[in-house]
Parts: C-alpha cells; sequence; structure tokens
DNA sequence: AGCCCCGGTGAAGTC
DNA sequence: CACCGGGGCT
C-alpha cells in the first residue's frame, strides 16, 4: 500500500515533512493546501509526536472537522479524538472557560453574539443620553470591535490621542466613555463577545507567565489555516503561544484575503518573514482544481493589485471552455439567463445541479435567482442569510438555557422575562434596570431579591417576577443531573414556549415549532455522542463551578457522564451557519456570497451581479486597500470553478426599491479578451433601446420627463433625466453631493474649445467630446498636466471665456 | 399590556 | 422593497 505522502507532488512532500521550526506555505488557490496541512499533522503523529501536543487552527469548524476525519481515516480514530483543531473563537473559548477565573470571569460565562452586544450598546446609549441616529449601535460595535482586535484597552483608547482625534472627527466624543461602559457591564454579566473570547485570551497570555509556559509546553506543534485572514488579537495568540518551540507553521494565500473588513491584517502574512528569520517557506503552485483558461484569467486579474507576494500559479488541467459573459436588461432577467443556462449546460452534458454554484456579493441578489430557477424547476439551496440559531424562536429558548447556566446573564433576562408573556411589561422592566444599574448589580440580583427594593411594582407583577425566578431556579439545581435533552425538553414546555407556537397556526408559527423541535431534536443528538477526551477535561471544570454550593451532599451521586445543557451550550454557541450545513442533503444547485464559498469547488461557477457599486461593492470604490479586497474576492469566485465560469452583470436593477442603472464591472474590463466568450456590443451598448423588462417607463410625457409621474422614492432620491434614450438615471447621493450634481449638469452645454477650470487639474481646453450624454467623455489639454479624458457628468469643471 | 399601522430609513462580507 | 421603532388605539 502506498504511504499517504506519495499522494503529494515533490513541493506538497517537502512542505507537509518539515516539521520542525517556523514554515510558512503560500499555496495558490486550488493547489491542495488542506490535503498538505492534514497530511502534515498525520506526518507528525507517525513520527510519535503525541496528539496532545498538536494543535491547528483553521477557519470553520466545519473544515476542523473534516481535517480531523481525513487524519482518523490514515493514522486511526483514538488518536485522532485528542487533537485540538478548530477555529480560533472555538479553541480560545474553551481555554478560557478553563481559566476565565483568573482573569476575573465566571468558567460558565456566556458568550454575546453581535445582537446581544447591540442591546447592550443601545443600553448604554440611552443611559447616557446619547443620540442612536449619530452613535449608530452597529458603528459603535464596528468601533470597539476594531480596538479589541488592535489590543486596544479602554483605558488606552480614551488616552490615545489619535482615536480620540477621529472620535472628535466623526462628532462622537463619547465613543471611549461608551466602550470602557460596554466592557465594564459585560464583565459583570458574566459575558464576553466574539472579539472578547481573543482579546481576553491575549489578557489572559499576558498577565500570567505561568498559563502561557502550560499552553507553549501544550502546544508544541502549531498550525494556523487561512493565515491571510488572522487580525492582529489572533497573530498575537500564536506569536506567544509558539514563542517557545517555534514549531509553526501558517499556511495561507494572500491573494484569498478578504476579511479586512473584521479586522484582518493581511500584513500578517506579509510580515511573517519578519518575526521568523530562519523560517522555511514553501510555495505551492500547481493549481489541481481548474482549467487553463480559468487559471489564466485568474493570474490577470489578481495581477492588478500592488500588495501581494510574486508567485505563478499554473496547471496542467485541459484549456477548457472560455469565461462566458452573460448582459441582461435587468436583474429578474439576469436570473432567467443564468437559470436557463444551467437547464440547457444539464441537458446536454448529465451534470448534477450540485455541480453548479451562484455567487453573488450580497445576500439580497439571491431572489431573481431563486425565482428563476424555482420555475424551471431546478432544485437549490441557499447558504447564510440568517442562520438557524440566529432565528427568533430559538433564541428565546436558547435565552432560558443561558439564562439558566449564568443568571447573570442580563441580555437574556430582558429577552425572556416577558416571552411568553406573563405581564411583566415595559413599564417594569425599565424600573428594574434603573434599579440595577443604580446599585451597580445584574439584573437578576434585582429580581431575585425584590422585596429589598422598594420599586413601586405592585404586588401582581411583583408575584409574577417571583414565580419567573423560582422557575429559572429550579431549572438551575437541575443542570447537573439532568442531561441536556431530558432538561431542555422540560425548560422549552414549562417555560410556555412549545405551547405559545403550537397554538400558532400561521404558516409562520408552524415553521417555528418545527425549528424547536429541530433544535431538541439537535440537543438529542448531542446528549447520544459519546465525551471526547478535550470535552472530557473541560467539563471537570465546569462542572465543578455549575454544581450549586448548597447541594454539596449530593455531589458523591453527580453522575459525570451525564452531558448536560451547558455544554450543549458552549458546543453551539461558536457555530456559524457553514458549520451547521449538511451537503449531503440533495442534489442542489448552490446560491451563496463570494464570501460564503471560499474554500469550496464546483464545475460550474456563475459570478452575479457584476457591476460596478455592486461588486465592487460601492464603500470599496474610492479607496485602494477595499478595492483591492474586492478584486481578491473576485479572484476567490472565479478560482471555485474547475470547468467553466460565467460572468453576468444586468444594465437596471432595483435596490433600495429604486431602479438604478449600472455599468459592468471593471473587474470584466481586466480580462483579456482571449479569454471571454462574448459579443462585443454586449457591453458596448449599455444604454440600448432594449425591452425594459418589466419595468415601469410610464414617467413621459410627450417625450419628456413628467415629473408628477415619480413614485415618492424616485422623487426623495436623486434623479436625472437622460433625454437621449428616455431614462432615468439615479445619481447615487453617497458619491455626488448636491451642488456637485448641479455643477455637472452644466458641463453638458459643453462643446470642443471651450475653455475651462478644474478644481484640482487648473485651466484646459476641450480639444474633443465623445459619446452621448451621460456618458460624455472629454478630451481636454490643461495648462500644467496635460492632456485628460473625463467623465463629463462627475468631472468638476467651470467653463471660463 | 399588547396589537396594529404608519413612516422613516437603510442593503457587504462574519466569528 | 423590507425592517424597525414609535405612537395610537383597544
Amino acid at each position: 500500500m502506498n504511504h499517504f505522502l506519495d499522494e503529494l507532488n515533490s513541493i506538497q512532500r517537502e512542505a507537509a515533512k518539515s516539521t520542525e521550526g517556523p514554515v510558512m506555505i503560500i499555496a495558490g488557490a486550488g493547489s491542495g493546501k488542506t490535503r498538505v496541512l492534514t497530511y502534515r499533522i498525520a506526518h507528525l503523529i507517525e513520527k510519535n509526536v503525541d496528539t496532545f501536543n498538536i494543535l491547528a487552527l483553521t477557519f470553520t469548524n466545519k473544515a476542523a472537522k473534516e481535517m480531523k476525519e481525513r487524519i482518523a481515516k490514515i493514522i486511526g480514530h483514538s488518536e485522532a479524538k485528542n487533537l485540538w483543531m478548530g477555529t480560533f473563537h472555538s479553541v480560545f473559548a474553551k481555554i478560557l472557560r478553563i481559566e476565565a477565573e483568573k482573569i476575573g470571569y465566571p468558567n460558565n460565562f456566556t458568550i454575546y453574539d453581535t445582537e446581544d452586544s447591540k442591546s447592550v450598546i443601545k443600553e448604554i446609549l440611552k443611559q447616557f443620553n446619547l443620540d442612536d441616529k449619530i452613535y449608530k449601535p452597529s458603528l459603535v460595535l464596528n468601533r470597539i470591535s476594531d480596538a479589541k482586535n488592535k489590543l486596544i484597552s479602554p483605558q488606552h483608547y480614551q488616552n490615545n490621542i489619535l482615536t480620540q482625534q477621529e472620535d472628535q472627527n466623526s462628532r462622537k466624543p463619547l465613543l471611549g466613555q461608551i466602550y470602557a461602559n460596554y466592557q465594564k457591564r459585560n464583565f459583570k454579566t458574566g459575558a464576553m463577545d466574539f472579539d472578547d473570547l481573543l482579546y481576553q485570551t491575549n489578557v489572559l497570555l499576558r498577565d500570567f507567565p505561568d498559563v502561557l509556559l502550560k499552553y507553549q509546553n501544550k502546544f508544541r506543534y502549531i498550525s494556523v489555516d487561512e493565515y491571510q485572514d488572522t487580525n492582529f488579537s489572533q497573530y498575537l495568540i500564536i506569536k506567544q503561544l509558539a514563542a517557545r518551540f517555534q514549531n509553526i507553521c501558517v499556511v495561507g494565500d494572500d491573494a484569498q484575503s478578504i476579511y479586512a473588513f473584521r479586522g484582518a491584517n493581511i500584513q500578517n502574512i506579509l510580515n511573517f518573514e519578519k518575526d521568523y528569520p530562519d523560517l522555511k517557506t514553501y510555495k505551492l503552485e500547481q493549481n489541481y482544481r481548474s482549467t487553463k483558461t480559468i487559471v489564466a484569467a485568474a493570474n490577470q486579474i489578481i495581477a492588478n493589485n500592488k500588495e501581494q507576494f510574486k508567485k505563478t500559479v499554473f496547471t496542467e488541467n485541459e484549456e477548457g471552455y472560455l469565461l462566458k459573459v452573460i448582459k441582461a436588461n435587468t436583474d429578474n432577467e439576469e436570473g432567467q439567463k443564468i437559470a436557463n443556462h444551467i437547464f440547457e449546460t444539464k441537458s446536454q452534458n448529465q451534470i448534477m445541479n450540485s455541480d453548479f454554484a451562484i455567487l453573488y456579493r450580497t445576500n439580497a441578489q439571491s431572489r431573481s435567482f431563486e425565482e428563476a430557477l424555482r420555475k424551471l424547476n431546478i432544485a437549490y439551496k441557499i447558504y447564510g442569510g440568517i442562520s438557524f440559531y440566529q432565528r427568533k424562536e430559538i433564541k428565546d429558548l436558547l435565552s432560558y438555557f443561558r439564562l439558566i447556566i449564568n443568571n447573570s446573564d442580563d441580555e437574556s433576562i430582558k429577552r425572556i422575562i416577558n416571552y411568553p408573556a406573563r405581564g411583566i411589561g415595559q413599564t417594569t422592566i425599565d424600573k428594574l434596570t434603573v434599579a440595577a444599574l443604580e446599585h451597580d448589580i445584574s439584573l437578576w440580583t434585582v429580581i431575585s431579591n425584590l422585596k429589598e427594593f422598594n420599586l413601586g411594582i405592585n404586588a401582581g407583577i411583583s408575584t409574577k417576577i417571583n414565580d419567573f425566578v423560582t422557575q429559572i431556579k429550579s431549572f438551575n439545581l437541575l443542570l447537573a443531573y439532568k442531561d441536556a435533552y431530558e432538561l431542555a425538553n422540560q425548560i422549552a414546555v414549562s417555560c410556555g414556549i412549545v405551547k405559545e407556537l403550537y397554538n400558532d397556526k400561521t404558516p409562520e408559527g408552524v415553521s417555528r415549532y418545527e425549528n424547536i423541535q429541530e433544535l431538541l431534536n439537535g440537543i438529542k443528538d448531542f446528549v447520544e455522542q459519546p465525551r471526547t477526551p478535550q470535552e472530557n477535561e473541560l467539563n471537570e471544570v465546569i462542572k465543578s463551578v455549575i454544581d450549586p454550593s448548597n447541594s454539596t451532599e449530593f455531589n458523591e451521586e453527580t453522575d459525570y457522564s451525564l452531558k448536560t445543557l451547558d455544554e450543549f451550550m458552549q458546543e453551539i454557541t461558536l457555530l456559524t451557519n457553514v458549520d451547521k450545513e449538511d451537503d449531503k442533503e440533495g442534489d442542489k444547485v448552490s446560491l451563496m456570497t463570494v464570501h460564503a464559498a471560499k474554500g469550496l469547488e464546483f464545475k460550474y461557477v456563475y459570478i452575479v451581479g457584476l457591476e460596478e457599486n455592486l461588486f465592487p461593492s460601492q464603500l470599496s470604490i474610492s479607496s485602494r486597500s477595499d478595492l483591492e479586497e474586492e478584486r481578491r474576492l473576485f479572484y476567490v469566485a472565479i478560482t471555485r470553478a474547475e470547468k467553466q465560469a460565467i460572468l453576468s452583470f444586468a444594465t437596471m436593477r432595483y435596490r433600495f426599491g429604486n431602479i438604478t442603472y449600472c455599468e459592468p464591472s471593471r473587474f470584466i474590463n481586466e480580462i483579456d479578451d482571449k479569454y471571454l466568450d462574448y459579443p462585443k456590443e454586449n457591453i458596448q451598448k449599455k444604454f440600448s433601446d432594449d425591452s425594459f423588462g418589466g419595468y415601469r417607463t410610464n414617467y413621459l410625457k410627450n417625450n419628456k420627463l413628467d415629473e408628477n409621474a415619480l413614485t415618492n422614492n424616485e422623487k426623495t432620491n436623486v434623479i436625472t433625466f437622460n433625454p437621449s434614450n428616455k431614462k432615468l438615471i439615479k445619481i447615487n447621493s453617497n458619491l455626488s453631493s448636491s451642488s456637485s450634481i448641479l455643477d455637472t449638469k452644466l458641463n453638458k452645454n459643453l462643446i470642443a474649445g471651450d475653455w475651462v477650470l478644474h478644481d484640482k487639474f487648473g485651466k484646459g481646453q476641450i480639444s474633443a467630446l465623445e459619446g452621448n450624454w451621460p456618458e460624455t467623455k472629454a478630451n481636454i489639454i490643461f495648462e500644467n498636466v496635460g492632456q485628460k479624458s473625463l467623465l463629463l457628468k462627475f468631472a468638476r469643471l467651470n467653463k471660463i471665456n
């Protein structure tokens, strides 16, 4: 039988065998990096490295699970079980559960998701009496998140002149105080948000050298997948842990870094060499996934980026099909054309639905594809969107679980104290919240000692609150003695959620009821799975904490083999929708965002909505580094394809309830014509007189714009009218201030020979005009900067005499 | 306390 | 268009 390393090419094999010291593997798209990483770990184990000493960080928990299974197949299940594998968040959440008390958190701390975090921020804004239109909760949270990912503490933040200046300029001078208050509150309620899982790990490793040493000794061999997507906080954790043995292997592709928006720092990979001068670098450049055409086109796109490692991805696969470009008039027509193309490709080549993927920039684009596929009876599956665990009914029930595990979890109390309705209204909750704030205690302390506070709550409502507290306490006592399924069931029934949803016979109600059942079934599955050794280790720590101290007499009888509800919660809190997906159910076309497609591959890949302001997104266009990230995203999209990539765009689409006109994405133009299959006129005739694809055209009167026929939306948004083709044009209000629209409208009257003054380029003369308004380009010879070609609709010109 | 309707406002990507 | 929050009504 072949040895597993024989399945690798020579560079892959060298990389896999290079186990000692710092290693960086730059892996081009489709170059088999997962395989290398997997075999590298298998090889370590074969060399008798204890699995207990291996840590592998992956991008999703699903990836970790798959890798573990592959390793188990090579070296055996009992061995593989001991490996620590998972995402940064899940691995360090586990370590924090063990060590939490050192940094002042309870071991059973709650993990807040984004919704919880925003709710905390809203409350702080209320307390500080701040306008949530200026301090938008999502913005505030982003700012806090950025700070944490850069390991900037609240104190540090408030003392830093730079951050203070930035916040002054953005009219949000109190952000530092909000940040400090946010951290204080969460500490008090025993809660960590996603960023805390990394931030607090850093605090732990910084302040407790003995803990650092313990984990340095434990994790002697560390590997990090998708290293290009790590942020500073993650970078530092790795650096600290690897400092003693320096057996650190990072794998990544700078060309596929697409998470800068959440703090990922491409410099981590570009600078890795500086941290480890005796680093060994391997470049995996042979692509095994895609055709020559796809690889060539992808290389050409990425070459437009300045910041990158030099590498040459090549393939020995066949030449393959050209990249097909599809033009549609509307978003609906785009859906139809793509669905038809899938239909035809299938019927000609006997291809499975699951060989097709439709990738879009934003989740909101999925609608037209769903409709079109449904019409043709093609099965599809949407990935992403709202995750199972984010659904209201699921979060409601999980909030009961959370509160039972950690009584201090204020967010959960607020969520469920009156759900199902038990007559505890907003006025009452406000009174409770104020009391908690005044005494600097958690909501739970207030409601469980209600009679000690004189809150002016009438006797009837007080009884209801006490009943609620009693119920939670009774579940609390059962936590250590019932398995997760039994207890979850009991809670779901006796809190009234099951009854509430059962009585709701609307389709939504039925679906919610089913979701609750699905959750309970999931818990049953969980209970039936035996624990891994790591889980056992964790379990012992946690059990000692959640066991109520007033019932020590039962300790002897405690059955530690029970899988309890708190364990279940730890297991699922950090699962993402990607992790929960089960790809094996049915043969379906995949619909997902490009981000979600990272790491996947399909025979036929449709990259849709390739329009300026959509892909690349509007928000990226003004900054070079953001635009480069969009380009990497496009690169990721194209390199998912094995046989053919199909690119599509629409010339108009509905956005914000308005018709907007779109231009084809610059990314299409960056691909050489020799790789593309499209009729040339497709691109040129952007504003052709094609049918309107069902959109309204009745705003004309005597061939002129009839203002009265515009919808309110159209009126309030900035709309101009193009007399040459009789169409409405929405000018994006983000891009042009209202004054500049007036200015540039005047440009319409300019003719060759006119002298103009430009804000930046100074004085110049128009030598020629080409194209019809609003696409008119002017060739202008400036006195100081020479010849420029400018689009009149954008250029800020003033005519001079 | 709870429901409904209205209007204002807002869509990138995610652990 | 879709969601959310506020206000008014029951």
